[in-house]
DNA sequence: TATCTTTGCAAGCGAATACTTACTTATAAA
DNA sequence: TTTATAAGTAAGTATTCGCTTGCAAAGATA
């Protein structure tokens, strides 16, 4: 505190500086995520926060672009995983999604609230666009599983990924309502086992042809 | 504005001051719900405020009683009318709950948005069990519905009631990211349809006794 | 060693926050 | 008509907010 403190790069601090961001979102509250309380997490002064960010909101958009590096590409990967059956690619992508947003708190829905908060157009279409994504890209493994016969198709593809999406969502609900006693274990394998259920074609329609 | 206002009894102004509330929370955002732009909204100062509410956390859980009086009461009781088939409650049950998000504008996502913001451990808890108790009459029905034999009584009841959780918060989200083309009317037929799917005896299971 | 860029801090800005205080007055009951 | 009470206001309180400024000094480069 005194003097001859050790400099470290931007490059660092401003990864410190999300992660004190993230650190009191899910502590504290939103309402704590003050560029004082974060420069007390980082051993900073808050002028030395602006150093690093132009903005307190462009700290928030920086934890965005990270997300989608960090979930929304792998999910990507995974649905468009050549020489894979769809069954599989369906399992890995709802566990990788549900396992990341348990392993980080649920970020998507803080962001959520963020944007709800401030009412600010920008991220509400950023998370919209966020959403849309993840939902095509279920939609991918869907549609390949019914082209290739294993699934049903009579069923609607959209419906499926719209109740899909509620799934995260749900889970980081829960997890913000009752962080103790969540079942985190289970949630991938019993979702997995409603969507299956969904997807398998009815012992009455498997020799027909659907109008 | 000038003199010789007529003055309005507390019963009145405290419905005044909420629906302003909810006003501000759906048009600005939660940011703007501050006690001087709801006194500007009822045409008041903001000293009147606090004549009719002790703080500006009373504003928020008179929101949250009156939503369990005007949701939560009449879902409990269409899951226990007597003499209704399981099939009819359900739909009644899933079209009143999503129709009243849709009027109300998602109310139960921003009271969720208002406890994470604040990290309130009082509006947490209160919240999981306004989302608990819908669970509750949800596998009320469905459990009424597998006794009379119409439905699957080896589907596992609480993960079909975590996963309908999912559906009216997933409407909410939706409705707050994109307002404007956010398909109400087919979300709660297109909903009932797969829960309807889910809840059908698969054919080679109707006359076998399951272990 | 001399220079330059980056990193840092202390102090302070105006605006906004929830809430209080001291006081006034309309309304309705006695 | 008198009087008690509920409803209202204007002007404050202390505190927090995001952000800026002026200046010091560490670390890299020359």
């Amino acid at each position: 505190m005194k003097t001859g403190r050790t400099r470290a790069s931007g490059t660092v601090r401003r990864k410190q500086i999300k992660a004190a961001a993230l650190e009191i979102i899910f502590d504290e509250g939103l309402k704590r995520l003050s560029t004082k309380n974060i420069a007390a997490h980082v051993h900073l002064s808050e002028g030395a926060i602006f150093r690093h960010f132009h903005s307190k909101d462009e700290i928030i958009l920086s934890i965005l672009s990270d997300l989608k590096k960090e979930l929304l590409f792998p999910l990507y990967n995974i649905a468009w995983q050549p020489n894979v059956p769809a069954e599989k690619r369906l399992e890995d992508f709802m566990c990788f999604h549900f396992d990341y947003l348990k392993k980080h708190n649920g970020v998507t829905i803080l962001l959520f609230t963020e944007a709800t908060y401030q009412n600010s157009n920008f991220l509400k279409n950023e998370l919209n666009a966020f959403f849309s994504h993840i939902k095509q890209y279920f939609e991918k493994i869907i549609q390949d599983g019914i082209n290739a016969g294993i699934w049903d198709k009579n069923l609607e593809i959209d419906t499926l990924s719209s109740l899909y999406i509620g799934m995260p969502i749900t889970m980081s609900v829960e997890m913000k309502l009752i962080a103790d006693t969540f079942s985190e274990k289970k949630f991938c394998p019993q979702m997995l086992d409603l969507v299956y259920r969904l997807l398998t074609i009815p012992k009455s329609q498997k020799e027909t042809y659907a109008v």
